[in-house]
DNA sequence: CTGAAAGCGCTTACAG
DNA sequence: CTGAAAGCGCTTACAG
């Protein structure tokens, strides 16, 4: 059984009071009590009961995230960014993933409730389009940032890269390297950056007097962006089209899906089609060819959602009230050999 | 403020004890009383204070994962093993990243004990050599599991693949097709996983007539299975000797490494040079060549790890004692372009 | 069937 | 400088 504070006082012959105001460093302890209890503490490897320390405290040192997939190159990123600077606060991470299921992703942040985290950091499932359960959490005065998958009408702090503009640079490379006719893997359609990324791909176009194509546009029917869905997509628009020369995909896993097909059907990436892709996943600097992409800075969105959501926290222990911030992190467009076309006319 | 239980019993005219049973369908409640108080405490939507029962029952309902790497393909797929078994059982997961070092690895595991959870799954870093905090932990009668990167010293339960056979049916394989003189790319020297994967190699050569050979060994100085690692070995590798036929490498990320250096030096894979790599990384199937490797079950092992951890925690509050098991999950090999030689003589 | 009481292990306002 | 007391919110053995 761990030691307790009574035994350490006991063995003392002090109080439980004093010993717990020993640890402490309190001001009105004598010099000579605290080296003593200290000591002893040491001695006999003592750790406060976290339970009993939180019951009082009203703290539990510990947050929850949830998040739509684990395994997942963005967002186990993601996940190392906020466990390092949770660690460096002393706080613990639990993980919870919603498979992007609406579902799930409620009653989980139902348990995180319960179980008394000290705050939420959440980024949502594709199937998510009610928010009345995030809604809830920040009213029972739970601070939560949102991160990447946001939701625009939800009051909180939100920790976003620029989707819109991320794409419309994606697609104006696709441009500027001379493609005529553009397509679009446009993912899921519910989430937020699905929708930002297809506006990015389309103000693009009208803004070079590309004319806007809705039979272009390819949407999954699956629900998560997947490689499958990118050889599914990639095959369709072979039947569809043989004059498209660049595809802007919504997520670099689905362009490798893409490539793979395109190389099963013998349709040359990047000379016959261009491809940009989204998210730099690793995968994409060592595939062939290697994929042109937007650099989506994971592990520093993990970082600042929870510095954003500590000083929240911190702010409502001291009963200040933080105004939600929306932070824009900076991405970059990373050319590589899917946009490298080989001149040759 | 979340509602409490006394609020209840208040509003009831009821005694807290009462209550409490109430909602906890104790026999010797009116069957009256207890759809009052569970009907209040629906409408007020009460949440027990999960501290205060956790200083009462001394559970948790967490637990704790200390993973060397968090982005990694094998382990994001046993975190999420973890996860879904956990709750299925209504149990939370902390997760916590060693980064391959021996004394964040060992920070950790003492904030977990700190924090109470009822158990820890660890898998070791590669700068693990000494144990105590672990047997420590044990000792204080905390359910451990280890997973995948174990210490055969720790009497605990172990859930692993095994890596002796698994290496040595890689090995074996590039004898199958032909190859004379194979090299083995090992990684760090520490793990158990290492050091039995490079014993299968040694057997699988002596086996078959093939003198081992220590040169033929290529260390990693860094201390993780690394892309870089894999291009430096590679290059080394191509100074050393021009008639090595095959290699068995550690990891697929490595493997990756070694495949993207030798098309840079116009070594053909698998004609001049065969590979097998372990672990299935996905990436290995899009990659060109596709790569042989062994599927090592990171999501089978994530929830047979907590499921053995569960039955130990379930044991133990109820005094029972549990032998130890070590459960071997299996492996397979998948043979792909990367030991596909074209026959050309 | 109901409830007063003790207690989990700590913290902190208060008295001396 | 020290400590008795109250209390965080619950559970459970015990009395009635």
């Amino acid at each position: 059984m761990p030691i307790t504070l009574k035994e350490i006082a006991e063995k003392l012959n002090i109080s439980v009071t004093t010993a717990s105001k020993a640890l402490k460093d309190y001001a009105d302890v004598s010099p000579k009590t605290k080296a003593k209890v200290k000591a002893l503490a040491k001695e006999l490897n003592y750790q406060p009961n976290a339970f009993a320390v939180h019951l009082r405290t009203k703290e539990s040192k510990t947050i929850g995230v949830i998040i739509p997939e684990v395994v997942h190159h963005f967002f186990s990123n993601v996940i190392r960014g906020i466990i390092s600077e949770a660690e460096k606060k002393g706080y613990l991470v639990i993980i919870l993933q919603s498979n992007e299921s609406y579902d799930m992703e409620k009653k989980q942040l139902e348990l995180l409730m319960k179980q008394q985290v000290d705050g939420v950091l959440i980024s949502l499932a594709n199937g998510t389009n009610n928010f009345d359960h995030i809604k809830k959490a920040i009213q029972q005065n739970k601070p939560v940032v949102m991160f990447d998958k946001i939701a625009k009408v939800v009051n909180c702090s939100k920790i976003i890269i620029n989707d819109i503009d991320a794409a419309y640079n994606a697609t104006k490379h696709l441009i500027d390297i001379g493609c005529k006719k553009i397509a679009h893997f446009r993912g899921p359609l519910l989430p937020q950056n699905s929708i930002d990324r297809f506006i990015g791909y389309k103000r693009a176009l009208e803004d070079h007097d590309m004319k806007y194509d809705p039979s272009l546009v390819y949407l999954c029917e699956c629900g998560d962006n997947s490689f499958e869905e990118g050889k599914i997509n990639a095959q369709q628009l072979h039947q569809d089209f043989n004059d498209v020369d660049g595809i802007f995909i919504n997520t670099d896993l689905v362009a490798i899906g893409a490539i793979t097909a395109f190389q099963e059907l013998g349709v040359n990436i990047p000379n016959d089609i261009a491809i940009v892709g989204f998210s730099n996943w690793f995968m994409s600097t060592v595939i062939t060819p290697s994929i042109s992409t937007i650099d989506q800075p994971g592990y520093a969105m993990g970082q600042t959602s929870f510095n954003q959501l500590y000083k929240e926290i911190k702010a409502q222990k001291y009963g200040d009230y933080v105004e939600p911030e929306t932070i824009t992190l900076k991405t970059e467009l990373l050319k590589r050999g899917s946009t490298q076309k080989t001149i040759c006319n």
